[in-house]
Parts: C-alpha cells; sequence; structure tokens
RNA sequence: CGCGGGGUGGAGCAGCCCGGCAGCUCAUCUGGCUCAUAACCAGGAGGUCGCAGGUUCGAAUCCUGCCCCCGCAA
C-alpha cells in the first residue's frame, strides 16, 4: 500500500540518538540523500580523531556525508542544489538558520528528547536524570528560528526507570524517537496533521552540561548525587576532591550505590566509613554514598578494596 | 612540540629528592587455633623495579633516549 513516493531527506545529527534514528529511516527505504554531522573530534591525547555515530552509520549506509565548520552561505548553497523535500534534525549540535531550514518543500523536522514545552535546550536526557524525573519523552516538530520553540506535531512519553542512567535511557528514547518520527513523516507529507502551537508560558531551558557539573557536593542528598551519577554516566562523570599527602587530588566516582544512614549513625558530611564491612561509605546530607569503583586522577579506575589497599587512610577522611 | 601524574611479585601502593639487603596492605599456598567468621597466629612461594643505553665499586633511586597508561587543557 505504501506505494506513495517517500520524501528525500537530509539529516542532520551527530550523537547515538541521531544515528539510531537515521538507522531506521534507512531501514524503512527512506531516500537520504546526504547526512550533515559535526566534524571529527581531533585526538585527544594523541589518539585517532573521533568520529560521531551519525557519521560511522552514514558510512555503513554508504550515504554520503558532510561536516560543515559553519552553517554558512556555501553550506546553503550546497544545500539549494541538492534540493531535498524534508529536513531532519536530530540534536544536531548548533543552531541552523531559519533561511536554510525553509529550503526543504515540507520544511524542516526536529525530534527533541524531551516532553516540550519542558527541557528545550542542549542537554534534555541528562537534565531529566538529574532532576530525578519519573519520565520524558519525545517531541516531533517544526523548526523555527527559535531553540526548541516550533510547533508540535506529535509526542510520545517515556518512563524513566530508576535503574536507568544516560546511557539506557538513551536507548528507550532512540526507540521511542524512531517509531514516532515514521508515524509523523506520512502525515505531516500528506498534510493531515493539524501542528500545536506550544504553551511558552510552560517552557524551561536546560543549560548545555560542563565539566563542572560532574563535581558534587557532599551537603547534597545521596539520591541527588546518584542522579547526576546516573546523568552524567557517559560525560562528564562525577567527581569530588581527597587531600592526599597535603595533595587536593581530583577523585572521580565511577561506580557508585545509594544506602540510607542506620540508625543513630552520624558522620561529619563527606566522611569515609566503613559502612558494612564490604561497604565504604560517604556520609551526605541525608543518606549514603557507597562507592564501588574510583578512580584517583593520573590513575587508573580501581576497586574500592584495591583502593584501599594502597590508600589505608581514605578512611576517615574527608571528601571535599 | 600544549600542561601534569604514573609504570616496583597476581591486585593496590611505599621506597627515588639524599645511590648501599626488594618493602607495606590484599590475594594465593602450607601448617596451627576456633562452636564460629570476609576473624586470628606461624611459615612459604611468587620480582628482567616499563624498554634501551650511560655514570658508578655499586642504580628501582642519578643522566640520556624510547614505549605504554592516566588526569587536565583544547
Amino acid at each position: 500500500m505504501e506505494n506513495k513516493k517517500k520524501p528525500t531527506i537530509v539529516f542532520m545529527g551527530t550523537p547515538d540518538i541521531a544515528s539510531i534514528v537515521l538507522e531506521s529511516l534507512c531501514l524503512e527505504n527512506y531516500p537520504i540523500l546526504a547526512v550533515v554531522t559535526q566534524p571529527d573530534y581531533i585526538s585527544k591525547n594523541k589518539k585517532e580523531a573521533l568520529v560521531s555515530p551519525v557519521k560511522r552509520m552514514a558510512l555503513e549506509k554508504n550515504i554520503p556525508i558532510i561536516q560543515p565548520d559553519k552553517l554558512d552561505n556555501e553550506f546553503k548553497e550546497w544545500l539549494e542544489k541538492i534540493k531535498p523535500d524534508l529536513l531532519i534534525v536530530v540534536a544536531f549540535g548548533k543552531i541552523i538558520p531559519k533561511k536554510i531550514l525553509d529550503i526543504p518543500k515540507f520544511k524542516s523536522l526536529n525530534i527533541h528528547a524531551s516532553m516540550l514545552p519542558k527541557l528545550r535546550g542542549a542537554s534534555p536526557i541528562q537534565n531529566a536524570l538529574a532532576n530525578g524525573m519519573a519520565e520524558t519523552g519525545i517531541t516531533v516538530m517544526l523548526m523555527d528560528e527559535g531553540i526548541d520553540t516550533g510547533d508540535i506535531l506529535s509526542q510520545k512519553s517515556v518512563a524513566i526507570d530508576p535503574q536507568d542512567n544516560y546511557l539506557t535511557l538513551t536507548g528507550k528514547l532512540a526507540v521511542t524517537a524512531s517509531s514516532l518520527l515514521l508515524k509523523t513523516i506520512p502525515s505531516w507529507i500528506e498534510g493531515t496533521s493539524s501542528p500545536q502551537k506550544q504553551d511558552h508560558s510552560q517552557a524551561t531551558m536546560c543549560q548545555l552540561i560542563e565539566k563542572s557539573d560532574g563535581q558534587i557536593s557532599w551537603s547534597e542528598n545521596a539520591d541527588e548525587i546518584y542522579n547526576k551519577f546516573r546523568a552524567f554516566h557517559v560525560w562528564p562523570g562525577i567527581f569530588t576532591f581527597w587531600e592526599n599527602k597535603e595533595n587536593l587530588q581530583k577523585l572521580s566516582l565511577n561506580e557508585i550505590s545509594v544506602q540510607k544512614n542506620k540508625l543513630g549513625e552520624k558522620h561529619h558530611l563527606g566522611e569515609v566509613f566503613q559502612y558494612t564491612p564490604s561497604q565504604i561509605g560517604v556520609q551526605t546530607n541525608s543518606g549514603v554514598i557507597i562507592l564501588d569503583k574510583i578512580q584517583l586522577a593520573g590513575k587508573n579506575e580501581t576497586l574500592i578494596d584495591d583502593f584501599l589497599n594502597g590508600y589505608p587512610n581514605f578512611i576517615g577522611s574527608i571528601l571535599k
């Protein structure tokens, strides 16, 4: 029955969630004219260039790739020449000028990983986790010149499991994003959908995550710290500082869990103590963070037991 | 030439500045003790101190070059 001609698409995106959506478009045989993604992330510690997940997917599917540094006139002319019916944007990472968005016959659609107008902006997945939200979602919308302010075509909520971290939640959202987009494109092309204006008075913004957002304060509650751990699982991670031999050293918390304080148990905020014979805890404002894997700056990641073999004075110290 | 930390029995570390017996905690093996333990006691095995060269009577330690791991910048 799907004899109608599918619209030609130029796809813009960068991270994993975008590559999964791209893959699902390919599997449905949408003609992808080209993929636009961020330039390769050049050399970290004298290593190879890092390639965006979308670029890897495009290579696998033999789709032409372009990686412009800027969305300037040169890019605009390129797009005009390609003449796509539709531009689809998923977490591209840069603001796209309106004069580019208006080029395709059917304009430009954006998939945003939140229930707009909530969590507009650069890092909706991390913010949903860091805020301890019970659910988030996917929004497919028309793009305008604002940041995630366009009219909504479709939405679907996704429950956040207490065990979810950035990776697992991204996976769930990617699945929902793919199916929702595939449903939304045909009705948009056929003109049977009715775009809804956003209620801008309800809008919230989320900021771009910075490295420093990963630093935790032991005056927070254990649950809040754990939410950050889930949100920043891939980057930047969460970290604190430990005074070792009169040097304040960065200590990354790579694997942690949460426990309640035992009855009558009292420690200073940030104090490291033996929670059970086999568990090392850190006192927070409310509750205890159990350390499982940690990493001292300049060292490899270690299990807490191994760490204690080398740094027995860790217990009893105060993290800052 | 971006800045910095590191490589020492299986694991995590100390020793290096100031050269002189290879050390600590854990794991492992053997024996002992105990009603009992992720407990305790005694003993043992296990090392090219990242690689190569140099200085020296003597190098984990000082000098030179190289390899690898990691943190920070970007």
